[in-house]
DNA sequence: GTCTATATGAAGATAGAC
DNA sequence: GTCTATCTTCATATAGAC
């Protein structure tokens, strides 16, 4: 049971092959099980093919699991598009922006993927990093630029993109994702994403006035 | 296996008698490793007691790990002392609350027992429940009720003191917890620690000014 | 209550035929 | 590459003596 190097991944397998069944079956019972939890006669069950063959093309648990979670990570990424903000004003960009952020974090995918890297981070070190680069960085990278050209733009104030795209988001989120991912939130609805948008958008436009 | 209740919870042992010794050994191993990766040999093993004393006291792994966390809760909530924050300014109270949140928040045995509750939640449905309710809930009150009073005595302006608090700490906040918890993060100086608690305050007091 | 020793079962991994 | 059948290890839990 060795530590798996997560840098050493294989490609995407061919969408509809054995790989790539054992794959979405892996997924399937790692996020709603956790990593201990899941066995691999099950998953090997699930994805209708012989254990053996599990083995064959994914040399451990622990391999499984690390490609697992960086198919997921490759998903994450790409589903980040780079849409144009541009064209609105700032306080409808940062809605937008708000809106689709909250509804992403909160979503039971997410949180489910969530749950099982935090968990498993201190067994797989590299685990954290990638999710980290893969996701929140992601996005956070993302805010921060579009933050930086409206400010050059002079259609906002401020010093420093990161800092106050940490503190937007630090806003946006409060304690919701913390009550999420200890299952005493069921989900939020649209009106309540809208309003908690609404807030996060309306103090951020105090702290960062547009003229 | 079955699901175990955490409301039936026996009361705290006598310091230094073997079910305590074994509830510290629980405690150390469960945090570290994670509830899977835990046995009850090693547990008993590190409490200096065969396991069948293990089991006589606990009747099984499930109802250890539920006493282990129960004790933590008890301990977090004594922790939370109501101080005397009357007597300050506005933003020297803010500050204290903020130094002494997010030094908790960020400390390894926060970061410890949080993992090991946001991957277990799924298991124990009512673990989720009582950790947000010893920690997180009660911090919030304490906030959310010395801005009421503050507002009462026209220290400061705001409308709802629970919202308020929500901002003030997602705002402290930010995505350092993320980060921590993914290991991406070693630990915060002091410095950095007042740092950052400053920047709160400032942004707390440019939405809701004192007078 | 506490111990040593053991039963029982589950799960990771592999051998060998096709 | 894929399967069936099996090996091996290890962890939960208990029996029975003191």
């Amino acid at each position: 049971m060795e530590t798996v190097l997560l840098d050493s991944v294989m490609e995407e397998p061919a969408a509809g092959s054995k790989p790539a069944q054992v794959l979405a079956a892996a997924r399937a019972e790692f996020l709603r099980h956790g990593f201990a939890n899941t066995s691999m006669d099950t998953i090997a069950r699930v994805a209708g093919v012989s254990k053996a063959t599990v083995y064959a093309h994914f040399g451990s648990k622990e391999e499984l699991f690390a490609a697992m979670v960086a198919t997921n990570c490759r998903r994450i990424a790409e589903s980040l598009k780079e849409e144009t903000l541009e064209g609105l004003p700032v306080r409808a960009a940062l809605t937008q922006i708000g809106r689709q952020f909250l509804t992403f974090l909160l979503s039971p995918d997410t949180q489910a993927i969530y749950r099982v890297v935090v968990a498993e981070t201190p067994r797989f070190p590299d685990l954290g990093r990638r999710f980290y680069a893969a996701g929140p960085q992601n996005t956070r990278g993302r805010i921060a630029r579009y933050l930086e050209r409206a400010a050059d733009r002079g259609l906002i104030r401020l010093d420093d993109p990161a800092r106050a795209t940490e503190m937007f988001l630090g806003m946006l989120i409060g304690p919701r994702h913390l009550k999420r991912v200890l299952g005493l939130e069921p989900a939020m609805s649209d009106t309540e994403i809208s309003s908690a948008v609404d807030h996060a958008v309306a103090c951020f436009l105090v702290l960062h006035p547009t003229p």
